[in-house]
DNA sequence: CTACATTCTATAGTCACTAGAGGATCAAGA
DNA sequence: TCTTGATCCTCTAGTGACTATAGAATGTAG
């Protein structure tokens, strides 16, 4: 059976050594056998455990979200009922991030189109992940979208008189 | 034409308000207008940006990413060359990004659906997301992750120095 | 056996927030 | 008008998740 060295994980699943350590550290990493020298040797099911981690990060979950994952995974013989809510919680929030990462590449694609064909990429872009705002579920009209979108001057403050809002209390 | 007090961008955007100030600080939000008073006005088009950005964290992008999509849009008239090639690469991530999710979400509901026939999950939710383990091309066979996730016992032992974790919530 | 790479622990720094102190302003009710 | 509580301001310090560095031990190729 093959054994790595720390080093060897890292270049195998692209997390840095002091990675490696620190989700060791905070129990995220099971502690591994050590050589007669103190050097840590881990087995195959960790280059498992890590690329999940990895990934899991990558696309934007937290570290609580992947130890809970990762529990699941460990004891098959855990209640049903609680295995069944924490994969239906996370569902839901994967489904969120697909609708949301589909609109954005759509939305690019479409600014990589325009381009191909010569004319200038417009900010739908923004629009794409603004608009199905989660909680507050509210819309605006394209045509304000565009003529926002039409800003020149990149970040700098606009000409706007002090004006008082209307009060939305909850 | 509307405007808004930070508080009520922070309600309806779902960014926090010291998050709002951090991100004016970090130049990834413009400086708003001020009321006489000092405090912040925001306009509609801030929530949009805001929003966008919001998502994009929760899909994993990093900040120097975002900075740059925003920057795109606040300037279609840069050149078209540079908007495809940032376009076209952060496609790429997407693409990545969407797969593993896809990869993922398959992995979760056949576990849900794996329990709701009253057996036990088992963990290919790891395996999902370990296998197509990016740089460096590794698969390994049926029988192995089988194998490997059979462990019985959950984590070696689980590591004693562990830190506890605080309950904490976003 | 030397030279250089890798590993070890421990500590400090970075990034992206997030919370708190201490004080000013606002909005509504008595 | 005065009070009261929410909201805002700036500034500083803390947290989560890494990441880099120092200084020492160990491994390995020539």
């Amino acid at each position: 059976m093959a054994t790595f060295a720390i080093g060897d994980v890292a270049r195998r699943t692209g997390v840095k050594v002091s990675t490696i350590r620190y989700y060791e550290s905070i129990g995220l990493l099971p502690r591994p056998e050590r050589t007669a020298s103190n050097r840590r040797t881990y087995g195959e099911q960790l280059l498992q455990r890590l690329s999940f981690i990895r990934h899991s990060r990558e696309l934007g979950f937290e570290i609580p979200a992947i130890r809970e994952l990762l529990g699941l995974a460990d004891s098959p013989t855990a209640s049903c009922a609680d295995a069944d809510s924490i994969a239906r919680q996370r569902l839901h929030e994967i489904d969120s991030k697909l609708e949301r990462l589909q609109a954005l590449r759509a939305e690019i694609q479409g600014m990589v189109d325009t381009c191909s064909r010569g004319r200038v990429a417009t900010c739908r872009v923004i629009a794409a992940l603004a608009e199905n705002s989660a909680d507050q579920g509210r819309e605006m009209a394209s045509a304000d979208e565009r003529a926002g979108c039409r800003t020149d001057r990149p970040l700098g403050g606009r000409p706007n008189g002090t004006v008082r809002r209307k009060a939305v209390r909850r």
